[in-house]
DNA sequence: TTGAAAGCGCTAACAT
DNA sequence: ATGTTAGCGCTTTCAA
C-alpha cells in the first residue's frame, strides 16, 4: 500500500498530539528519541501519526536542529551519460539514509557551479561534487564549512571517490600493442578533468614502444569526436582511445564517413562504458563503474555526516572488449 | 551532547540589526522589500550584511513564509536517456527563477514515487512528475495540495506537458509506406506509459494499407529489443518502429546477429531521438524534444506558482531520418 | 515517563 | 520609513 501524500494544511506534531492526547514533546520524542518513552506510547503515537499521514516538516526541524536532511550532488552535465547512473545510485543510497537530494547541473562552468553551491549550501548537510570544475581554493573553502565528497577530483585531505582508470587504460594499451598497433591516438578530454589527466599519464607511461599522439578535442561531444578524425588520420595512428564513449561514437562516425571501417581498418576504444554496451557495433571501453562511484560517494558523505574524518575511496576499472578492436591488418590505415 | 553545536555557524538578521543599529524587520525588509525603505538604509544594511558575510537561512524563511524556493522533479529512471536532457533543461529554467531542484528517482515504482513525494512535499513549492507511475487518485490528491506539472501523462484538469508523438509517428509510417514496406512491426513499450498508448493508436490509425504487428517487449531495454528479433522475423515484417531508441539499438544488434543488415535488408525507426544521433549508424528516430519538455514544464510550474490556472502544453514531434531506413529491396526479409 | 515552555531565524501584520 | 510583536513547526532543556 502506498504511503499517503501530505494534505494541504500539513499535519503537524500538534495535530498528532491532540489526536493521541499527549503533549507535543511526546510526539516529537516518539520519532527522535523513542527510548525515552514507554513502548506503548511510542506505538500509539506512531500509529496516530501514520493514520493522519504525518510527514515531518524538514524546514522546521532544520531550524531547530541545524540539520536539513538534504544533500546536493553537482555535476557538470547530467546529459553526459556518465552521470545519470552515478546520480541514480547516489540518490538511492541517500534515500536509504532518509536524505533528499538536490541536483545541480553546472553546464561545465566553474562560475555556475559556484553559484549553484552558494544557492544550495544553506539547506544541505553536505555536497557531492562530481568532476567539479571549481578551483581548489573554492573547494577547500567549501569543505571547511560542511562535509564535501569529491568524485573524480583528487584533492589531498578532502574525502573523495576516485575512479582509477589506470587498470583499464593499461589493459587497453596492452591490448592495442598486442594487436600490432605501433602508433595510437588519444582523444583527450577537458584539461581540468582529473580523469583526463590521469588517463594521459597512464597512457604515456604504459605506452613504451608505442607512439601516442594526443589530440585535444575540448568539450567532449559526439561532434568533437567526429571532427577530430582528420587529425587522427594525419597522425598516422591505426588505433585510438577516446576520453569517453560519446567522443568514441563521434570518432566512429567520422571514420565511417571517410570509408575507414572499424575494426577492420582501425581499432577504437572508449572510456566509461556508458554507451558502449548499448550500441551497434558494441564498443570496446574502459569500464568506469559510475554507479558504484555514486553509491560510494553517498555512503562516504553519510559517514562523514557523523564522523568528519577524511577518507579516499578508489574504484578500479577494467577493459571490456567488444566489437571495435582488432589486429592491424596491413600495419597502417588505408 | 548538544546537537545545536552542529548548526552551521551563521550570521543572523539579529547580528546585522545590532551592527547596523536598526531593527530586525528593517534588515529583513532591506532584502525582501527594499522599496519600503529609504535607499540609504537599504545600502547601509546591505553593506553591513555583506561585511558580516550574511547568508539567509532558507529553513527559517521557509518556515515563516511557507515558500521554500525549491521544486522537485521525479522521474522513473534518470539512467534512461530520455530523462537527463529533460532534467537538465528543467533545472536550468528553474535556476533562472532562483528555484533549487530536488531530484527523485522512483525506479519505475509507484510506491517509491509516493514515498519520494511525501518526503519532498514539505519543502518544495511544487512538483514536476515525469512519466509518473502514480495512480490518478494519488496524483489528484497531490495536485490539490500544491502545484503539479505532469510530463507525458494526460490527466484532465492537471497542468501537463505532452510530447505529442502523432506527427512524428505519422511521418514514420508514411515514410515506410513510401519506401515500399507492406508489413511493419511495432516494438511496444510499457502498458501504463501514456506515450506508448498514444503511439499504438496513431500507428494503427495511420497505417491504412499497411499491416502492423504489435510486439510486446515489456520494460524497454536493449536486451528486450535484441530478444524481440525472433518475433519480428516470425511476423514477416520488413521494417520496425521501436518504442524508444534503447529498444531500437537492441533490435539493431539482434538483427545484425542474424546477419540481417540495416538498412539494406530491414528498415528501423526509433523514438525519442535520445541515442539516435549519438550512434553509428545514426538512427532514424521520432524526435521527442525532451529538453523542450523540460523547459516547458519548468516554465509552466513557475507560472503556476503565481497564477494557479491549469494549462496543457503540447510539444510536437517530427521524424528525423538517418541511416537506418531504406526502401525494401526484394519485398521481404532474407 | 511525560508535560510546559523557550527558542531556532525569519517574515509579516500592526503600530508608530 | 522604521520598530514591535507574534508566530511558522519542531526540538529540547527543565520540571514534575
Amino acid at each position: 500500500m502506498s504511503p499517503r501524500l501530505q494534505r494541504a494544511p500539513g499535519v503537524t506534531i500538534g495535530d498528532i498530539a491532540a489526536a493521541a492526547r499527549v503533549s507535543r514533546s511526546t510526539v516529537s520524542r516518539a520519532f527522535t528519541r523513542p527510548q525515552l518513552l514507554s513502548p506503548e506510547t511510542v506505538d500509539h503515537v506512531r500509529a496516530v501519526a501514520t493514520r493522519l499521514g504525518y510527514v515531518g516538516n524538514q524546514a522546521a526541524r532544520a531550524l531547530s536542529t541545524g540539520r536539513f536532511g538534504n544533500i546536493a550532488v553537482v555535476v557538470p552535465d547530467i546529459a553526459n551519460p556518465f552521470f545519470p547512473p552515478l546520480v541514480r545510485s547516489l540518490q538511492s543510497a541517500a534515500e536509504t539514509a532518509d536524505l533528499a537530494v538536490f541536483l545541480g547541473d553546472s553546464d561545465e562552468s566553474a562560475e555556475r557551479e559556484a553559484k549553484l553551491i552558494a544557492r544550495l549550501a544553506p539547506q544541505v548537510e553536505g555536497f557531492v561534487l562530481a568532476s567539479s570544475r571549481l578551483s581548489e581554493e573554492l573547494i577547500r573553502e567549501l569543505a571547511a564549512t560542511r562535509p564535501v565528497v569529491l568524485v573524480n577530483r583528487d584533492l589531498d585531505g578532502i574525502p573523495r571517490v576516485l575512479i582509477d582508470s589506470s587498470g583499464g587504460m593499461t589493459e587497453a594499451v596492452m591490448l592495442l600493442k598486442k594487436l600490432g598497433h605501433q602508433r595510437i591516438a588519444y582523444l583527450a578530454g577537458p584539461r581540468d578533468s582529473w580523469s583526463d589527466q590521469q588517463r594521459r599519464e597512464v597512457l604515456t607511461s604504459a605506452a613504451s614502444g608505442l607512439a601516442v599522439e594526443v589530440i585535444e578535442v575540448g568539450r567532449p561531444s559526439y561532434a568533437a569526436g567526429r571532427d577530430s578524425v582528420s587529425a587522427i588520420v594525419r597522425s598516422g595512428a591505426t588505433a585510438a582511445i577516446a576520453f569517453d564513449d560519446v567522443v568514441s561514437q563521434g570518432v566512429l562516425a567520422g571514420l565511417e564517413l571517410r570509408g575507414i571501417s572499424v575494426p577492420s581498418d582501425f581499432s577504437l576504444i572508449g572510456c566509461d562504458d556508458t554507451l558502449a554496451a548499448l550500441t551497434t557495433p558494441a564498443l570496446t571501453s574502459v569500464s568506469a563503474g559510475a554507479a558504484t562511484a555514486g553509491t560510494a560517494a553517498a555512503k562516504l558523505l553519510i559517514q562523514l555526516l557523523e564522523d568528519p574524518t577524511a577518507e579516499c575511496v578508489t574504484i578500479a576499472t577494467h577493459l571490456v572488449i567488444r566489437a571495435t578492436t582488432a589486429a592491424v591488418t596491413d600495419g597502417a590505415m588505408r
